[in-house]
This record gives C-alpha cells, sequence and structure tokens, in this order.
DNA sequence: AATGAATGAGGATTCATTCAT
DNA sequence: GATGAATGAATCCTCATTCAT
C-alpha cells in the first residue's frame, strides 16, 4: 500500500531502528537487514532512501546530537543566569533523552565511527566544540581566566562519567552522575580564589 | 620449521599485532587473518592457539589492562605520600605506554567489546574496580569522608579527558590532559574544607 | 501533465536513451533506471510501454538496423550502376549515422544478445541477409558465379573492420576502412579473370 | 582432502570453466557461483585465488589467445614459405581450438569486456597488433609496399568471418570461412601487378 | 608445530519489476 | 498517463573456522 510523501517517514523510522538496533545488540554489528527488519520495511528501501549503511548510521548520529542539542538549548532558554545555566547543561547530558541505554550505545557507536569515517568525525568534533564553548561562555563570568581549563575539565567529567555510568553494568539513572558533576562544579567555582 | 615451546612466543606475537592492527584500521572490523599476517603466521595458527577471534581479543585486552596495571603499580611503588600517589596514578593513564593511538583505539574495542561478552565485561569492570579503589585509598587520608565521591570524580575525569583527548583529530602528547587532571585534583582536596 | 499521444515520444526517446547509455557505459550493464532517467522519465514508464528489459534493447536494436537500412537504401537510389551501387553500400555501414562509438557499442551488444534471445538472433540474421543479398544482386552482373563467395568476403571484411576499427583505442573516422574495403571490391572485380 | 599443489590445478579448473560457462549460457552474465560449481569448488575459493570476477574473466581471456598464439606459433614453424605461413596463420583462427562455440562467446566476451577494462584493452589491442605483425612480416616479400593494407585486409576479413560465421545460428565448423579468406589472399597476391 | 586448502554462512548492494495512487 | 513506493531475488565478496597433511 504505497502513498505518497513517505520517504521522510520512512527515514525517521530507519533513524530510530538504528539505534533501538545498536542499542539492543550492544555493538556495531547490526546488520542492515536488522535495521530495517525493526523498521516495518525492506533492506532495499533502506538503501534505497540512504544510499548505504555508513549513511544510515551517520544520519542516525546526526539525530542523536540534535536531540541532544535541542534538550540543552530547551534548558538554556529556561536558566536565567551563568550558574544555573552550567547546571542546565550538565544535566541535559543525563537527561532521560540522552542517558539510555541504546542512546549510550549509539555514542559508543559514534566515537568508533568517527575514527574511520571523515563525516562522523566532523560531526563528533562538532559536538565537542559546542559542549566546550557552551562550558566555556557560562564559566568566564564565574571564574574568568580560570574558565578554559575549567569547561575542559568539566566537559572531560561529563564524557567520561557518562561512559563509566552508562557502561558498567547496572544501568543507574544518571542522577548520581549528574551530582558528580555539579558537584565538581561547585570546586570550580569555590576553587576561584584559591589557585 | 617448528621449534618447540613457540607457544607464548606466538601468542605474544599475536596479542601485539592485534593491538597494531586496531590502531592501523582505526576500528574493530579487524580480521584473523591481518592479524596473524601481521604476527608473521597463517590464521590457522592463530585458531589453533587461541581457539577464535573473541579470545583473541580478549588476550589483547588482558595484556592492555596488565601492561596498565604494571606502570600504576610501578609508580606508586617511588610515590612516598597519598598526595604523590594520587599524581603518579593520573599520571600513569597518559603516559607514553597508554596514551597511543593504537592502544587508545584497542581501549576504544574493549568498552564495546564488553557491552557483548561477559569476560570482556568483567574484565573492564576489574578496571573501573582497580581504578577507583587505588583513587580511593589514596583519597581518604586527604578528603576524608568526601573521598568516595571525589575518587569517582577523578575516575571519570581520567576515562573522559582519555577518550576526549585520545579521539580527537590533533593527536596530543597527554600532557594537557595530565594538567587537567592534576588540577581536579588540587580543587579536590582544596575544597576540603569548603563543602 | 500526462498529454495524450505521448507514447511513441516516449518509445522514441527510450530508444534513443538506451543506445546513448550503452555507448556512455561502453558495456551491456546499463539499467532501466539509467535508461529511463536519461529519457526524462520513471522506470515504471519505461516497463509500462515495453513491458520488460529486453524488449527496451530489442527496439533499440530495430531501431539502430531501421537506420542503418534506410542509409543503404537511400544511397543505392542514388547510384546508377552496380559498381558505384557496392561502393554506397559499403559506405553506408561506415557513415557518420552508424559509425559512432555510441552505435558501435549497441551492436557489439546486440551480438551477445542474439545469443539469447531468440527476436534478437532473427533481427540480427536478418542484417545478414540483407548485406548478403544486396551484395550479391549487384556483384552478380559484375563477377558471374563467383559473386557469391565476392558477397561472402565483402560482407565479413565490413563488418570485421567495423569491429576492428570500431573497438580500438584511437576512435576512427571509418574512412580508412571505407578505402580498405573499396580496394578489396575492386580485387575482386580484378579477379574475374584471374581465378 | 586438501592437497597441496592445488592451486595451479584450481586455476586452471576455473579458467576452462569459466570459458565453457560463456559458451552454455551464450552471454556475458556468468556468475561466480556457476563458474566456481562449474570448477567443482565454492565460490569462495575462486575469489581467494582471482581476487575477483574481473580478474577471472581477464585470465580466461589470458589462456583462449595463449592458445590461440601457440596455435599460430605451432602452425609458423611447419611453413617453409611466406605464403604457406600466411595460410597457416589463416588456418589457426578456425581450427579445432579456436573455432568453438564456448571459445567463439568467450571472445565476444573480451571484445565487451575491453570496452571498460584496460587490462582486457590492452590484451585484445595486443592480439590485434600480433595478427596485424605476422600477416605484414610473410606479406611484405609477395607483395612489397601493398603489404600494409593488404594485411589490415586479411585481419578485418579473418575477425570478420569469425564472428559472422561464428555467431550464425547453424555452427559452421569453419572451412568456408577458411576458403573465404585464403581465396582473399589469393585476390591479394595476384593483385600485385593490377593495382 | 604449522599451513594451504576449503567452505558455509552471511552481508551489503543492485535491479527489474509491480502496484496503489 | 505517470510515478513514488516497495520488494524479492540475485550477486559479489568477506571471513571465521575447520581439516588433512
Amino acid at each position: 500500500m504505497p502513498k505518497l510523501g513517505m520517504e521522510p517517514i520512512r527515514r525517521a523510522a530507519l533513524v530510530k531502528a538504528t539505534i533501538a538496533q545498536i542499542g539492543e545488540t550492544g555493538s556495531l554489528d547490526v546488520t542492515v537487514a536488522q535495521i530495517a527488519k525493526r523498521a516495518g520495511m525492506s533492506s532495499a528501501l533502506a538503501h534505497h532512501y540512504f544510499g548505504g549503511k555508513e549513511q544510515i548510521f551517520l544520519a542516525a548520529m546526526r539525530h542523536t546530537m540534535t536531540v541532544y542539542g535541542a534538550e540543552v538549548r530547551g534548558a538554556l532558554l529556561m536558566a536565567p543566569d551563568p550558574e544555573s545555566r552550567l547546571q542546565a547543561i550538565i544535566r541535559a547530558g543525563f537527561g532521560p533523552a540522552n542517558f539510555r541505554p541504546e542512546v549510550i550505545a549509539a555514542w559508543l557507536n559514534f566515537y568508533v565511527l568517527a575514527r574511520t569515517n571523515k563525516d562522523a568525525a566532523r560531526l563528533l568534533s562538532i559536538y565537542h566544540a559546542r559542549l566546550r564553548s557552551n562550558l566555556l561562555f557560562n564559566l568566564r563570568p564565574l571564574v574568568g581566566p580560570r574558565a578554559r581549563e575549567a569547561a575542559e575539565r568539566l566537559a572531560g567529567l561529563i564524557d567520561g562519567l557518562y561512559l563509566r555510568e552508562g557502561l558498567s553494568a547496572d544501568a543507574r539513572d544518571g542522577k548520581s552522575a549528574v551530582a558528580l558533576v555539579l558537584q565538581s562544579l561547585d570546586l570550580e567555582l569555590a576553587g576561584q580564589g584559591a589557585t
């Protein structure tokens, strides 16, 4: 029962299925057939719409980052001052949309893909840069010249805990990770005069 | 000309070749044939010694962790007090033996493998536990009850920067990462009275 | 905006596109989608009009032969005597309409297709017969009983040089080929008394 | 039951099977699986030994030309004078080893492949050059300055009749083709003084 | 101990063809 | 009349793994 205007629907379904399948398989060894089946179509159609496996992955990567970016932006809008904006940034990464097993697996996937694929590498570096700059912008008024290093540290801590907790056997809900990073933020802000 | 006692030599060669190949390929898609060729033997022999591809990977993983563990232990021996021991732990992860492209790629590999393979997961959790406990043990006398969380934060920061810097396009030498973590350590220690 | 009476236009466009595509690809591996796109329509429509890929090929074959046949007939009309008619036949095959890379590739295509497809084989044998009979009819008054063999030879030489020169890397314009065949014709005519 | 030194045997079997399969199918659409099955092995092994489908085709092409070349050389050795050498060259192409349906189909295959594949094109041009030079060398002492064109004509006639008769529905044995070319040779030699 | 030989299973990709709109 | 949607079937190729020697 072919309908018109299916393309965006199919693409979205494939992207969603890709992330789900990576989450379920727990590794990169997902086949186009698996993804397509999960998205309710033939693998041929998946190729028709995306051109190839890597492009499907890239689309999933883009989607994941878009979701993350939207979450961050949304949270930033409602935060009145730098400190609460920093907290919002920290919370966004561990929110329910981003800190789910499938999404975590997808991120890991992308880290790997970024080592081989130029587009993936570019996408990942965009994420890196954006997180860094978001932190930096809001740290500057609070810690002045130490902002750059503080941003680097907070970014590293966010990514590190995301992986450490996300990949650990007992899946947590991200709350403890958020708490840890927030304390680090406190330390950075308090350490202002000390160093 | 088959010789006696070749087994350990062959196994070591395969482990080394595995890490090198993962580093060169930049991804997990390395074949047994590639590894075996690099190690100077037939793929059949690789199977003969290890039984299968996953076991070769696991052996490489074990080796990587052993090297890391030895580096940490060695550094700890020469450090007289808790603070210098903490610094030694931090430095070990970014030392020349561990912070090389191949080894970084191997670690990423292991993260992924750990999502599928029980043994790999166990191995990885051992690493996690060991790093946490090493930090904890030396933080306790310095920050008392806050040691647990400080250890978690430092561990997360180490892993996060390892990935962030290790996977970034412009390969650094680890020095800046070490400096960042050391500063975090200072903050944790200075933050003692504050919180 | 579908119009009435589009069928002949669409069919002609597809035939033309088929030959062009075979010429461009340089091989038989042209897809219906390529042809249809080149003809400015969907592949579904191409099927609608022709029924299938082979029939598209056959139509292109028929067209090629029709063009060739028309060229020969036209040339024959203007030739007053047997000898000049023979020369006209020879020239026709290497004229600008037939001796172009695309058309040569199409012919080769048809040779191959004729091994599998009955209709193609019939079509090809019609070409063979027509060339032979055209030559024979005009040779008979000139060389008498030797006409049959002379016709066979001239036909073989035409086809052979068409392939040899047409497929050679350095595309020629067919003039040298024509000259060679014309000399052969002279030899056949001169050899009259000799044998 | 794996044995040692199978490679040359396997390769030869695949080459033979390729030609046979092309002959049977009558077209280029032969699959590696078909070839491999006919040669008594898995398609994987065929890939292992040749690397890919095109290389299998090329090997078959090379073999076909080698056989042809050997036939020509052998015939030349036993011919005492230029004229009989020319006759030997003509006969070789239509001998039982070369003028069989499979081999003819293979040649047609090569013509097509040569339009796409560099190596095939080179191989084909070697054949062209060799035939031309063989004819030329032996025509020179007989027809002097007209040798070049005579060689071109005879080469064209050989190829043309090979295709025309080889591809015609009623498979002939090549005798009539040889007779036709030999008469052309006579005409060329007799035409000496005439033109 | 060591390897060339061999394959089965699977995976990405392509394509002619069909169908509802 | 025309097309986007959709797929089954096929094809090339890869690879881990096994086995006889």
